[in-house]
DNA sequence: CAACTTACTTCAAATTTTGAAGTAACCTTG
DNA sequence: CAAGGTTACTTCAAAATTTGAAGTAAGTTG
């Protein structure tokens, strides 16, 4: 049955009309069956990745527009989603990249930006010199708070009910299956 | 409830170990209780944006090497991602503007690149002659052919039951709702 | 027909990403 | 303990991608 469903590529309706948010919410709370989706349409590797695409550029825009509200010069929104990244932990670039699966001259050319912004910290560990350890700096923490408080707006649109909650979990979760795979397929060679 | 449990944020284990593909989709598919997912975790706003961010890398990078595989040299990813998008339909540069929500002299950009390579034809319109009809040629075909079948060992891997494909589904859906949000808000302003 | 809009292109500059060296510290192993 | 290898990162230059401002040519409207 899977084979059979597989090669078939159904076109997706994804262009967006002028609706408004609220009207486009109703619509597929409704539309798509939130306990019981109907399995009319299959979604293929490609599919998924473009979405992912522009979903991304979306919000490297939208988060764009954020920083430069809040008058933000010194860093992009790449090197904000680092910061973002980094969190309230100290770590080292090692384990930052891990998280993000940057390259490593990549987040060292960030972290070099972020440092002469005065966002993060680097202080060379005590038990290995080599190890660079990274804090985010009370600046630094601020602009996330900052950033924070402007994505709460979304939060609440997106996150409204349990379904909502639901499926955002099942989407991060997909996601994070799509990262696995995808990853071990470009180490190992699926 | 909802307003509870919004601001909590919880972190998100993202560290994959060097678990072969086959052992981890085992352990998720256990783990995540297919049917009725456990909310135990609340998914933000930017942890999902996050995610979308490495995955898009992941695959951008996987792309990168089945082309290089191909010996194809003259169009990076970006551009086979413009190719995938024109689909096999006939379209004009406003309408691939609208699918993948890229920039005008971005896309008239890879446009450049495609057709030098020979990938697409572009025609003017008959109607119109300001709007250029793209259309993929043979080759470029050819390219999207080898790409889908390459593309295909992951559908498989993927998507392998029917809760598989249903949270592919969900998370198709979900992107798109936030694509849509995260749209309008950049032009509305939430 | 003059002024405006649309549909796209061009170009220059900014941003982001890569890849190939480097450097310094740490860890073996003879 | 020192030569050789590894690790953890940095630097630099080049490439790829993306943006934004300006331009062109074709339609549209008053």
């Amino acid at each position: 049955m899977i084979q059979t469903l597989l090669p078939k590529e159904v076109e997706v309706e994804t262009s967006i009309g002028d609706v408004e948010v609220a009207d486009f919410l109703e619509n597929t709370a409704k539309k798509q069956g939130h306990r019981h989706p109907v399995h009319t349409v299959v979604v293929t590797h490609f599919e998924l990745a473009r979405m992912i695409e522009r979903v991304n550029r979306r919000f490297a825009s939208l988060l764009r527009t954020e920083m430069t509200k809040l008058g933000i010069e010194d860093v992009g929104p790449a090197q904000a989603m680092v910061l973002l990244a980094i969190g309230d932990v100290e770590l080292s670039v090692g384990e930052l990249l891990d998280r993000g699966h940057y390259v490593g001259s990549n987040i060292s050319y960030y972290l070099k930006q972020l440092a002469d912004g005065g966002y993060i910290d680097r202080v060379a560990s005590q038990r290995d010199k080599r190890s660079a350890r990274i804090r985010v700096t009370e600046k630094g923490e601020k602009l996330c708070a900052n950033l924070r408080d402007a994505g709460g707006a979304y939060n609440r649109v997106l996150a409204r009910d349990a379904d909502d909650l639901r499926n955002l979990e099942i989407a991060f979760q997909t996601l994070h299956r799509l990262e696995l795979v995808w990853g071990n397929a470009a180490r190992y060679g699926i």
